[in-house]
DNA sequence: TTGAGTTTTACAAAAGTTTTACAATTCAAA
DNA sequence: TTTGAATTGTAAAACTTTTGTAAAACTCAA
């Protein structure tokens, strides 16, 4: 939160309706309300704005809400993020914590419990910050360090020693890094590593992707040409992996 | 840059009257509609275009609706499929149901209705398709590893382990392999292959699928010129089988 | 305006698929 | 049994698609 300004809430829902709804009764509690009808707008409006908390709705045009979640939790594991769903199953709540979610409420809600939880993930999280720690993320997201090879990468200072010396990784890098790390023996496809990674719309068409790989194999193949841990899946798309240390 | 998209719907209908029809009312609810008028087409668009949803006419010229459905199955068995149908007799019904339809409309159906199943697949398969599981697929299509012989194969990475040791299989081995383990037994005629495993109208004349039996059997045949597993019954097709262990 | 970082473009290289051409096999009629 | 027409097996050439790479173009903030 910044010095006199009012705590800013991004709410990220297509239907406007309930979007204006939710920014009247936010707005008349004294906070400061943005609203994004999908998740690229959305992803734009969080680097932008930096708000201190996210209501996120789980069904959205083009890129879905998990991949815009998991998005921003490549990049902040701290901030609290309340989701908004249509169903109501069980196993979709765990789901959605798995990927860092803090709180979750399934449509159609009660608006006191919704300006009730708000209020507490705020109180919550003001507190954890003083404390420094976060209370509920993800394993991979709160990673502060990550070794395989030979290679040992701080994501701390985004520096990584590998067999090229010292080397530091620009934002993009960690990201995507981050991402393989995660989905560890997965396969990715580029759309997904871009609808993830980068928060673009699927299918759009670039070589975007193949030339980051290209620089990870750079900084962390042995032999490029013949990578290891960046193996390419044709017509798939690309997985990470390495034995276990 | 701007990237907000809607949600992708194919159609797959041949009756350019009931396809525009479609179309139209999908638009107004706020899609990204598009239709093919064969199977053929419709599989270029689904591959290409990368749709939500799919609409499949059953009665299509060329290609038939299964067909297609099967082809689309053996890559992806979470896209959620509405299948129209001028017959409505209660075996197509459980026919399609059972290659993996999600939902089932008899022409002439009703407007109204139409457009509540779609809203009504998008959602429940926008969360099941996220994460590991699918709520209805089958068995054959949803399956991870098969073993048989002395071979095993993972679908995840389409990494075979055999007597050659570890091999990389390619899409389209993975795709044929597939559909010959999802008819274990039962004879496949090499238009029906084609039209299933590759989407090829029928009576295209080819020496393709006999390369590929090749390759399978190099791979998978202690004895490649004495299948075991994939054996060949002359002037019917091809049959995949081997003992239940 | 510069410069680090990112994305696009254009092309080369690699991998995968289909066709072609022909050899081998099978089966049934002579 | 032969014989030959039809079918299947095989390998290599031709072709297509996907991936790798480098350099140019672009972006955005200092």
């Amino acid at each position: 939160m910044k010095y006199s300004e009012k705590t800013r809430i991004l709410v990220i829902e297509d239907d406007s309706h309930i979007a204006e709804g939710l920014k009247l009764n936010l707005t008349f509690q004294g906070y400061d309300v943005m609203i994004a009808p999908d998740g690229v707008y959305g992803l734009q409006q969080w680097k932008k704005w930096q708000p201190d908390l996210i209501v996120l709705d789980i069904m959205l045009p083009g890129i879905d809400g998990l991949s815009v979640l998991q998005n921003i939790r490549l990049e902040d594991e701290r901030i609290p993020i309340l989701i908004l769903s249509a169903k109501s199953a069980p196993d979709d709540k765990v789901k959605g914590l798995y990927y860092g979610v803090d709180d979750y409420l399934s449509k159609p809600f009660n608006l006191e419990e919704f300006l009730l939880r708000v209020e507490r993930l705020l109180t919550r999280i003001s507190w954890d910050r003083k404390e420094g720690y976060s209370a509920a993320a993800d394993q991979s997201t709160l990673m502060k360090t990550y070794m395989f090879g030979g290679n040992h990468i701080d994501f701390e200072t985004s520096v990584a020693h590998c067999r090229n010396g010292e080397i530091r990784l620009t934002e993009q890098e960690v990201k995507l890094l981050k991402l393989f790390i995660s989905n560890r023996g997965k396969p990715l496809s580029r759309s997904k590593l871009l609808e993830i990674g980068w928060g673009y719309p699927r299918s759009m068409t670039t070589r975007t992707v193949d030339n980051f790989i290209m620089r990870l194999r750079k900084y962390f193949e042995d032999n490029p040409k013949n990578p290891v841990y960046f193996k390419s899946l044709r017509s798939v798309g690309y997985v990470f992996d390495h034995n276990s240390e």
